[in-house]
Formats: structure tokens, C-alpha cells, sequence
DNA sequence: CAGAATCCTTAGTGATACTG
DNA sequence: CAGTATCACTAAGGATTCTG
């Protein structure tokens, strides 16, 4: 018996999993940008929209992506070569949840700015 | 002129800085637990609810998020001592985000790891 | 263009021991 | 109890080079 009602987080909760690859920096980012297009996008399309973001590090992240089903890759066989990335539906809902936490961060981000400005100077304070 | 009128995450847009707390797997866990709970949690109690991680990396999430004001911290000076978690408002705002997230994972667990699963039988069969 | 492969640096994580 | 401190280790990330 519990007598607490929370929520725990057990290691196999197979939620975990999922929350890895949304948890991840730039995952978020390539949800967002291919939630706020209605058009597939390309590699470097995509890239331009993510600043900072590397070849390997955006690879990566599109792989894990397409690999849970929230993504999807197509392959034009031309030269040079094209492919474009587009939301599955999966992916579709996922972003709307991660776009909701981007468009949160964007209107509070003052808030949370000012509240860890207060943190430090207390901390540069108590050093003092 | 851009063509495109989708979204594009600068370097130093402000949001960045705060989804790069929340894009972080156990501050998710952190807030999900504390949204679940409407009573202060000791450390303890909140380690218990999440399992596998380590002292040291969860008083570094609690850190970083009292640090963004998502989390306040009490302590109160009795022996043996005696620290509570709770969320702040700014907090709470975040957690309905973040648990949402969490919910959409378990509710979905299945489908990804479906898709999880075709994917690395593809790449095993493309490798054969 | 869209990557794969390589090397290298650093940040994150775990285990352990110690403290108010 | 709720941490801090330290060391060892691994995994993530960046810069660069190469290729179909």
C-alpha cells in the first residue's frame, strides 16, 4: 500500500523510451520546424531552420525520428540527390505536444531568464 | 524574403535556453512527478518515484530547475534535516506541458515501439 | 545534396566515500 | 536525511574529410 497517489516512473515503464527520443534538444527542434511547415523538408532546409545544429547531430536525430514512426524519409533517386522529411501522424501529434512546450518556453522564457538571474546573484552573494 | 513561413530556431532565441531544461530526461520525470503530486515531496521520496536515477543526477535536475524557478526548495534546519520540493506556479504551468508529454508517451508506447521494431527488422534484413 | 566515416574533446553518469 | 566531493568511464557532440 501507498499512500501516496503519485505518479512513479518505474526503469521498464515503456513510456521512457518514448520520452528519450522527445526529452532529446534536437529532436524538439526538427518536431517544431516540420510541425510549423505543412510541406516536407529537406536536409538542409531543415538544417537552416535549427542554427547550430550539425550534419552528424541532425542525421542522428532525424534517424531516431523516422525510426519510432514519428518521421518519415523519402528518397528521390535524382542527381544530386533529394530527400525530404515530412511528419507521419504519429509525428504529427507528437509535435503538436512538443510545439506547445516550444511556444511555453518562448513566452516565459523572460520569467525563467529573471528567475535564474535572481539564483546566481543570491548564489554570488552567498559566496561573498 | 523568405518563402517559407514556418519556424526557425536562432541560436540565441531566449526559448532555447528553456527547452533546454525541459528537454532534459529527468527534469520531465521531476516535474511529472511533482504535478502529480499536489504535496511537497522530500528528496528521497522523489528519487524513490523515479527509478534508476542517481543522487547526484537528480539534485542536479532540482538544481537547474529551482535555479529557472520551476521548483522551489524549503529547508527546514531540524536534525536530521528535512528539504522539500515543490512545484512553483511557473512550474506547474510547465508540468501540465511536460505530463502531457508523458501521458502522449504512454498512451503511444506501443505504436512507436511497433514502428521501432519494422525499422530495425528492415535494417536487418537490408544488412542480410 | 545528403550523408557516412573518422578523430577528438567534453559533458553526462555511476560508484564510492564523506559531512552538517 | 540531504546532500557535496572525487574519480573513472562512457556517450554525446563538434570539426573535418570523403563519397554516391
Amino acid at each position: 500500500m501507498d499512500t501516496n497517489s503519485g505518479i512513479t516512473y518505474a526503469k521498464d515503464c515503456p513510456s521512457r523510451t518514448v520520452l528519450s527520443v522527445l526529452a532529446n534538444k534536437w529532436s524538439l527542434y526538427v518536431l517544431g520546424v516540420l510541425s510549423g511547415n505543412d510541406r516536407p523538408l529537406r536536409f538542409t532546409e531543415l538544417r537552416r531552420h535549427i542554427e547550430g545544429v550539425t550534419q552528424k547531430s541532425l542525421t542522428q536525430a532525424l534517424r531516431n525520428l523516422e525510426r519510432d514512426g514519428l518521421v518519415s524519409r523519402t528518397i528521390h533517386p535524382t542527381i544530386p540527390p533529394r530527400v525530404e522529411y515530412r511528419l507521419t501522424d504519429l509525428g504529427r501529434e507528437a509535435g503538436t505536444l512538443t510545439t506547445a512546450i516550444a511556444d511555453w518556453s518562448k513566452t516565459n522564457a523572460a520569467r525563467v531568464h529573471a528567475a535564474r538571474a535572481a539564483y546566481d546573484a543570491r548564489l554570488a552573494d552567498d559566496r561573498a
